[in-house]
DNA sequence: GGGACCCTTCGGTACCGGCCGAACCATTGG
DNA sequence: CCAATGGTTCGGCCGGTACCGAAGGGTCCC
């Protein structure tokens, strides 16, 4: 009945150390990562990051794919990104601390639109949600909840399946705070399939290998046709 | 604009220890407690429960009242009670270890009902929460939202303070995972403020001094009244 | 004031865990 | 088959930290 402390120490003790915390902050883009790139990027030696992602991988934090010579690592689920988004969203919004030109285009990138493991977030995100709270598809008045329009929508609309709609063990939808906007945005099965619709039909293109997204024309037209929503860059 | 994996690191480590997490979910059933009872229920040297505390308070997940030679200590809101829900919420249920006629009995009072933190779970946090949605007052359908007629039925029926329930930085209403049920049960500001209208009107009082509660006659008969609740013990 | 009680501060010890380099294994590609 | 590449295993080093006991300061009660 009690989780016992020791549960909870050993889950926390996978993020206590910031080479790990690191990977799996990187891993929030939703993408897979091979254990050399997540070694370079935390600027440890190949060793090291083999230890710890076999710590992250027995403590289900993160799965891995081998293929051929590569180890792929991603994280388990939408529950560990919602775990780290809850964790993260503790702390002051970072002062941008981006130097030189590359640095600073990226960042504003990211603010305009990225995804958030497997939703939309940045200015973006946060319109989206807004607009479909103002259109009576969404309920942020008593909570988070598509509202029986939003629903229809979904599926209708965008074409959705319902089968992937029904309420399961993840919440069909959630609000997720935006780091950049300190606002919610969509989450959940809703803002997953959302995201997914939104880059099936081209309204969004990553940019570059990144997180970063940008609204493509058709976006454009097509949200405005959609939610009335217009002047997002 | 990026979270530094530093802080996400340095904020798990306040929890990577199995005494620290013994602390804080002691203090999740939202009582006050002192050090000494926190060293005694952890089993360590008072001047050993004292550096705990020391960080715990200095990483912000507690705060603490120093009243004569006693320092009292709680969790420091509510988004910390979220946050450890949400990571205990990983592990499996545990075996119901109980050993000893006592043991049992509390266990078993403890899955009839108790508090969250600040709002209700058990068999009881459940049960309100489905009859709730049942009669139309919460929509856990698209998510977890009071609707219209739930807003009302709080500030007419239970008499909550409709300025209580206005939209802040927590939500109104959330869903937060029981680990007897495996079930939601209403949180948020919403789920808080009907708890305390619950102990307020004499429907529940605690059983000893622990977080267990039980159902009064009054408020079995309240239940049946306003929810069509019935059967509950 | 005296004494009990609660907590804190301060050494000192022991252990855990993160890190690396070197050697090794597996896959891929010439 | 050989070389290059990506990843893993192992031994050893080192720093951080959880822990305690002893001593000390506040606070309350008689």
């Amino acid at each position: 009945m009690m989780t016992s402390a020791s549960d909870l120490a050993s889950l926390a003790a996978l993020l206590a150390d910031e080479t790990r915390a690191a990977i799996c902050l990187a891993l929030l883009d939703g993408r897979a990562w091979t254990a050399g790139e997540l070694a370079a990027h935390t600027r440890v030696a190949p060793s090291t990051a083999t230890e710890h992602l076999n710590r992250l991988v027995d403590g289900g934090l993160l799965i891995e794919r081998r293929q051929g010579r590569h180890r792929y690592v991603q994280l388990a689920d939408a529950s560990v990104a919602h775990l780290l988004e809850d964790l993260s969203a503790r702390f002051e919004p970072r002062q941008d601390s981006a130097r030189g030109l590359r640095a600073v285009t990226a960042n504003a990138a990211m603010q305009r639109g990225r995804t958030c493991y497997d939703h939309l977030a940045g200015r973006l995100g946060v319109a989206v949600t807004d607009a479909m709270t103002g259109a009576g598809l969404l309920d942020q008045t008593g909570g988070f909840a598509l509202t029986g329009t939003g629903l229809c929508w979904l599926t209708d609309t965008l074409g959705v399946r319902p089968a992937d709609l029904r309420p399961a063990k993840r919440p069909l939808a959630r609000g997720c705070l935006d780091w950049t906007e300190r606002r919610q945005h969509l989450a959940g099965t809703a803002g997953a399939k959302l995201c997914e619709k939104f880059f099936d039909n081209g309204w969004v293109a990553r940019i570059g290998s990144g997180r970063a997204v940008r609204l493509t024309t058709t976006g454009q037209a097509a949200l405005r046709d959609l939610l009335g929503l217009s002047g997002i860059d």
